[in-house]
DNA sequence: TTGTTAAGCGGAGGGTGCCTCCGTATCTTC
DNA sequence: GAAGATACGGAGGCACCCTCCGCTTAACAA
């Protein structure tokens, strides 16, 4: 009933199963542990062999990149639905928060990734190409509404959130970085605040307090 | 006839040597092979028995931390002596040029301080602090002999550097590096150029191109 | 010098993780 | 249902990690 003209047979179904399962184990065992999580402890929790794990993934570096490759793109989907919302401004702003948070729940593999980036060049060029699309086609919208700045690239943009989200160690990073993030964003505006909707975390009044 | 004055015994000269010669052979292999390295290795190359290597330094951080730290006070120590130069402005060039083939020639150390950075504050803390230090020293003669502009920081300094060495793939980006560093410095001089010296790279006569 | 002793040395060995290999189990197709 | 392709699991060999302890040696005292 299926067809599928060339030759090839259709892949098992356990297969693709076990193939999700590592995937999924291995997203949460590199989250918490980092780049140097055992691999047997992530074929034990996806509740396989260790030779299926590596049948499917033949090195650390291609599981590693399999991973990787499927957080990209669920960020970059997060950002096609963001497209629909009615605030063009706003939506910028969620997908950015979106991007902290991703930051901050992968914290080991986000010092994996620094590898990854370094190495692997191919990988870092689709991630980085993606991920300017997804703010690019966000961006442009609050172009267009005419609600933003023009003269700031989607590239441009993205620097500056991987800037603020280089500070990864104080315990309160991650409210820092939304801060400095909404302070971006408005300095974006074409117009000067408050006109669409009032933040949720006002501007840190003990701001001016920063260590230089 | 060499007093120590407490009562603690001086420390054994064998022990010193060895650690020497740990740390030593830590930056080789380190340099080569990444902070993945074997620490067996290491032993074997500094020519002492693994648990020597590990009375010395316990973990695996420590070593790397000590290789850091005086990989970091030898630059440093370049600086000082640049700081006898006559010509100021081609001394705080010399010193950047040399801070790139420090990144070059460490290519497995670099990975590993991104690691190190990402964790270890202190460590992080001391280094920055350090560079800081010796490039603002060569930067404040500068600024002093009338020759660059005085509203650029060390710290700036120092971002811009790293910024232009975080390339670290393409086969050519060393020279790369050095020509955007030769950009940079001649875009802190107060004179327009040539007056003190040619560089060895010309500035690349594309730079009006820039993207944005 | 020589003796005493703290400090240092090396490497065996137990533990863990990496990766390969292959007999067995299961799925697809006919 | 049978045949054949495909995938599965985990034992096993290897490398490395790190600890532990008996032996060695340098520093100090007499």
């Amino acid at each position: 009933m299926d067809d599928h003209s060339d030759q090839t047979r259709r892949p098992r179904a356990d297969a693709v199963r076990n193939r999700e399962r590592v995937l999924e184990a291995a997203k949460a065992v590199f989250s918490a542990g980092g780049p140097e999580a055992s691999l047997e402890a992530v074929a034990k929790r996806a509740g396989v062999g260790i030779g299926t794990l590596y049948r499917h993934f033949p090195t650390r570096e291609d599981l590693f990149e399999a991973v990787y490759r499927r957080e990209v793109e669920q960020l970059s989907e997060f950002a096609e639905q963001l497209k629909s919302a009615k605030d063009p401004v706003d939506a910028l702003r969620r997908w950015l928060r979106s991007g902290v948070e991703f930051v901050a729940t992968k914290k080991g593999m986000v010092a994996a990734l620094a590898l990854a980036v370094q190495s692997g060049s191919e990988l870092h060029a689709f991630s980085f190409d993606r991920l300017t699309k997804a703010t690019g086609s966000l961006l442009d919208r609050a172009v267009a509404a005419g609600e933003m700045r023009a003269d700031i690239s989607p590239e441009d943009l993205l620097r500056a959130f991987f800037g603020m989200c280089y500070i990864h160690d104080q315990p309160g990073w991650q409210s820092t970085a939304l801060r400095l993030l909404d302070v971006f964003v408005d300095g974006l505006r074409t117009q000067p605040a408050s006109k669409t909707k009032a933040r949720a975390t006002r501007p840190a009044k003990s701001a001016a307090k920063r260590k230089r």
